[in-house]
DNA sequence: GTCTATAGGCCGATAGAC
DNA sequence: GTCTATCGGCCTATAGAC
C-alpha cells in the first residue's frame, strides 16, 4: 500500500475513535508511521486529509449496508439482516459519529459524504418497506420513509445506549424491540 | 448567580456544542467572562469542571423527561408526549452526545451520570410500556425493556439523521414512524 | 477572589537539506 | 519523496501581585 493510503487509513481510524476535533494531523502521521515531510507532500493539511478519509469510510459503509440489504428474502428478512448485521457496537458508527462534530456539520465538504451515505441507506430501506407493503407483508398504514427512519435511528441511537452503559446489551435490546414492532406476526399485516 | 455557576453553565454550553475533547478550559472561562485566576480558584482543572457540568446537564435532562413521562394519559399518550416533546433537534442531545467522546467513555466519573440518566429514562419508559400491556393497550408479545430501547434510540439516532441532513425533517419522520408502529390501532393489540 | 505573567507542551505549517 | 529544524499559536497549569 502506498504512503497516501497509509495516511488515509490512519485518519479513518482516528476519526472513528476521536472524531474530527479530537484528531490532530500529527497523530495521523504518527499512527501511519510516516514523517512530517511525507505527510505534507501528499496532503495540504487536515482539511485536505479528512475529506479523503471520510469519503473512503462512507463508501465502505454504504457498500456493506447495500450488500446486506440486497439479499433475496422477504422485506422483513432483509431489514432484520441489516439490524442484526455484525457490528463493533461499542466503537459506534464511523459515519454517524461524525455528525456530533461541529466542524463536520459546519461545512458541506465534510458533511456531504456523511449525509449521502445515511440518505442512501434510508432510501434503500424505504424501498424495501415499500416492497413489503406491496406484498401485504406490513400494515398498509405504514409509510416507507417513516419506517426507514426509525430503523436507521435505532441503530445509530443504539450505539449511544451501548456506549453509555458500556455494554452491547442495550443495543441488542433496541434491535429486538424494533423487530418485534415490525414483525408481520405482531402487526395487523396481511391478516388484517 | 455566583462565579462557579457561571463557569459550570459555560462548560455545559461548550460540552453540548463541541464535546469533551473539543472543549478547552480556556474557552470555558472566555465564555463565562471570567479570568484565569478566578477559574483556577474555583476548579482544579478540566477534570474537575467537566463532571460538575455533566452532572448538572444530566439532572436537568432527567427532570425534563420525568415530567413529560409523569403525565396522566394512556401509555401510548405518554410515550408519544416524550417523542414529540419540543427539542432543539439540530443541536442534538446534550447528554447522549457525550457518549461519542472517548474521554467520557474511558472513565467512570464522566460516564456514570450519562449512563444513569439514560438508564433511568429507559427504565421509566419500560414501566409505562408495562402499564400499557396491563391495560391491553399493546400487543402482549411486546417486551417492555425491548420497546423502551428503540424509543430512546429513535430519539438519539434521530439527532444523527437530522444533523447529517441539516434538517429536522428526518428526526420527525423517525418519531412519526415509530409512533405508527406503536399505535394501538396498528398493532394487533387488545383486539387480537 | 481575581488579576497578570510566565513556564512548558503540543499543535499546524513552512523551510531547506538530502 | 522524505527527512529534520524551526516559527508562531494556543493550550494547561502555576506563581505571585493586588
Amino acid at each position: 500500500m502506498s504512503t497516501p493510503d497509509h495516511l488515509v487509513e490512519a485518519a479513518q481510524e482516528l476519526l472513528w475513535e476521536r472524531g474530527y476535533v479530537g484528531t490532530s494531523p500529527r497523530a495521523i502521521q504518527r499512527q501511519a508511521g510516516v514523517g512530517q515531510g511525507s505527510r505534507y507532500h501528499h496532503f495540504a493539511g487536515k482539511p485536505d486529509l479528512a475529506p479523503a478519509a471520510i469519503r473512503r469510510t462512507a463508501a465502505a459503509m454504504g457498500a456493506a449496508a447495500g450488500q446486506v440489504l440486497g439479499g433475496r428474502g422477504s422485506a422483513y428478512d432483509r431489514i432484520s439482516a441489516y439490524l442484526l448485521r455484525e457490528r463493533d457496537v461499542l466503537r459506534g458508527c464511523p459515519v454517524g459519529r461524525l455528525t456530533m462534530d461541529p466542524d463536520v456539520i459546519a461545512g458541506d465538504e465534510l458533511r456531504a459524504p456523511v449525509d449521502e451515505t445515511i440518505g442512501r441507506l434510508r432510501g434503500r430501506l424505504a424501498e424495501i418497506v415499500q416492497e413489503g407493503l406491496d406484498q401485504g407483508e406490513f400494515d398498509g398504514a405504514l409509510v416507507p420513509d417513516e419506517i426507514a427512519a426509525p430503523v436507521v435511528a435505532t441503530v445509530q441511537g443504539g450505539y449511544v445506549l451501548a456506549r453509555a452503559s458500556g455494554s452491547t446489551a442495550t443495543f441488542d435490546a433496541g434491535v429486538r424491540g424494533l423487530l418485534s414492532l415490525l414483525s408481520p406476526r405482531a402487526g395487523s399485516g396481511s391478516a388484517a
